[in-house]
DNA sequence: TCACTCGAGGTGACACGGTA
DNA sequence: TACCGTGTCACCTCGAGTGA
């Protein structure tokens, strides 16, 4: 049974009584940020970045998106590597009672590893003590459905069991970070590799994309959040990186080399 | 395990050119 | 002449990676 029960836009700890609001618990700007953050990344260690980010914003540790097409497992986390490791050599997906609730909710969800059968030796048993061990014992969860029977699974994990319930968002914002997650993680692998001298950071990108929108460097600091030095420094960094002697100039070799796309 | 290196992120101070 | 936007330089903190 698990601990919180959904109760339209609020969630209740059932044992402390507490509500929760969905939504209101998140910090907007974060998502923002987060979405801007994944429309710019050029490599998987962006996206990584941008969510580890993220999760931390909300209270969390580690995110882990699973994607499963019939016995294919695909997985992108923050978890720790031997976990992971673990998690796809014993085929932990199939008992999984994440990867199960999320088949049959088909909404966002949190668990916890407390409710899980913890006596008896059964693999469910080990599974559980296996996940605490890794540091893994709370979270949310999403799951989605995509294309040709597709599912996408993205979790976000808390050691902490002593209660506290993270933030947490609504559904339709859920579905859209994980369908954006997934379509940049699958053109990224589609694209071809580029000198990595070249290749910007998330925040650099950040900027740029904002300078390309005709903002200048206290508006980018205004949507950013970020001081209009710091916005500076990372669009002159950018500039070192790509040899151009402007911002203007700047934008125009970024268009030109596909780093920017013109939404 | 620990020290070291490196890159990313963040900020301050200052200079320079354009403009009202 | 003051203000604003932009560019340069320097510094700090933090986390990840690496080698002894």
């Amino acid at each position: 049974m698990p601990i919180i029960q959904r109760l339209g836009w609020q969630i209740k700890d059932r044992f402390t009584g507490q509500e929760h609001r969905i939504g209101e618990a998140f910090v907007d700007g974060e998502f923002r940020s987060l979405v801007d953050m994944l429309e710019v990344a050029q490599d998987e260690a962006m996206i990584k970045g941008a969510l580890r980010q993220f999760t931390h914003s909300c209270g969390y540790e580690r995110f882990a998106y699973l994607e499963k097409e019939g016995a294919q497992i695909r997985t992108f986390s923050s978890y720790p590597k031997p976990w992971e490791g673990l998690y796809l050599s014993a085929d932990y997906s199939s008992i999984d009672p994440v990867v199960t609730e999320a088949k049959r909710k088909r909404d966002v969800f949190f668990w916890t590893a407390e409710d899980w059968p913890g006596r008896g030796s059964s693999p469910l048993r080990k599974f559980r003590d296996e996940a605490i061990d890794h540091g893994i014992r709370c979270g949310m969860t999403i799951p989605v459905e995509g294309g040709y029977g597709v599912s996408m699974l993205l979790t976000f994990a808390s050691s902490k069991g002593d209660g506290g319930v993270p933030a947490a968002f609504d559904s339709r914002r859920a579905v859209q970070l994980v369908m954006m997650v997934h379509y940049r993680l699958k053109m990224i692998a589609a694209k071809v590799a580029i000198n990595p001298k070249q290749v910007l950071s998330p925040r650099e990108m950040l900027c740029l994309t904002w300078a390309m929108k005709g903002k200048n460097t206290l508006e980018t600091a205004a949507v950013t959040g970020i001081n209009s030095r710091t916005v500076q420094h990372y669009l002159d960094k950018a500039r070192a990186k790509l040899g151009a002697e402007s911002v203007p100039q700047l934008v125009g070799i970024a268009k030109d080399r596909g780093l920017l796309s013109s939404n």
